[in-house]
DNA sequence: TCGATGCCGATTGTATGCGGTATTGACTAT
DNA sequence: ATAGTCAATACCGCATACAATCGGCATCGA
């Protein structure tokens, strides 16, 4: 019979569960930067061995999540601020690379399947649901990604703003930005319309400065406690 | 025999030399592609246990040179022409975002670094040398990293090219391809020279691309298989 | 008092054993 | 003869045990 391709929780690995558990807590921030990752204490917090953890670690590694130094232990990547801009400037990049590719590529299907997510965010923002609407930015984005029809850049795309991830959804959170999000969204959207691909990349690459630059004051504003 | 005995490289962790090894057979293709990678059998092959050779192989699951399921091991991604040719566009955009960026805030350094690499290499391509301007290629496209002054940026360019590598260096050996690479880098840096970012930005993409299409002809030309 | 050296604890790196699952081949039934 | 099922085997995933190394701390010497 055929394998199923639903993700079963039970099917899957406990490295693969417990690195998955750990991209979420540093993303989210509840492991800050500089915490140093015991090998045995992780074990014990997900009743495994340190084996699985072992992986774990090892694969967080790869992706630049942590760092390790041999016989040293791991820690969580320190982030200056100066390495988050470069982040999202990366991100920027690769994201106005791929709405400009995605315009000239969609089918009409893709393009209306971003319109109807787009005309859906309205009530999330009307709302002020942050989480509904962090959600709908996810899957907008990725639509886009999977409209350049070029696999690899899908991935590479998801890859580098998964790494951005905990820092964007701050962000979200100042002042009126998800009412100026929806907004930039919209004037993406009309590019797009019109089949302009290089001004849809330019309102892109605008669109996530602004998310930069709504992070850089976030930033400014709570460092000043050292 | 085992790896233990390359000099000056005993500090490194065994995992890491095991992952290093398989990432250039890897590349070089003296693991071809849908190759089974069995952990006993190549822990036998590097004198170690199987520990750190399961590590190593999770390790390039991440980068996404093999790939695993749960359960049935480990096998080297096999590369469909399709996804070679994604792989490519996605570096050609992504070079030619680099080097846009990098014509706009290189310093006078960097500028004459790269003059002076690109004169260099005109030696190369009379000598015939292909090693030499393979080596040479990889100098002149990584200081064009560099010179965006973005380090995420030039860490994400260089892991994407290195999956690139093993494909880029066959299509070297196409005829002529090695005289018309040269000119196409004296396009690019003639380009740089005037402040045109967006011009050199479409001379990359054209570069990288008909770096492709060589290495299309390449495989269509040497293709046995489906 | 300050620095160096040696010992000890802690933690990582590696090896190996065990259980489970998938694959494969043979046997039987239709 | 072919297809389906069952059993055997081999390999992987995880746990645990052992070894090596690094850092801290104390003691000794200058």
């Amino acid at each position: 019979m055929a394998i199923e391709e639903k993700g079963g929780e039970e099917r899957s690995l406990l490295s693969d569960r417990i690195r998955n558990a750990l991209t979420d807590e540093i993303a989210a921030g509840v492991l800050a930067a500089g915490t140093a990752l015991d090998e045995q204490q992780l074990a014990e917090r997900f009743g495994a061995s340190r084996t699985p953890v072992r992986e774990a670690l090892r694969q967080l590694a790869v992706s630049g999540l942590v760092e390790m130094r041999p016989r040293r232990g791991a820690v969580v990547t320190r982030m200056t601020a100066e390495r988050i801009m470069d982040m999202f400037e990366t991100t920027a990049e690769i994201e106005a690379m791929c709405v400009r590719l995605a315009t000239y590529r969609m089918t009409p299907l893709e393009r209306s399947h971003l319109l109807r997510l787009h005309d859906a965010s309205k009530a999330m923002v009307e709302a002020g649901d942050y989480d509904a609407y962090d959600a709908f930015n996810l899957e907008f984005h990725e639509s886009i990604y999977r409209a350049t029809h070029n696999g690899f850049l899908v991935e590479q795309a998801i890859a580098v703003r998964t790494r951005l991830n905990a820092f964007r959804r701050t962000q979200l959170r100042q002042d009126g930005r998800i009412v100026r999000s929806r907004d930039e969204h919209g004037g993406i959207m009309e590019a797009i319309s019109r089949g302009d691909g290089e001004e849809a990349a330019r309102r892109m690459r605008a669109h996530m400065l602004n998310a930069a630059s709504a992070l850089d004051r976030y930033i400014a504003a709570h460092t000043s406690e050292g």
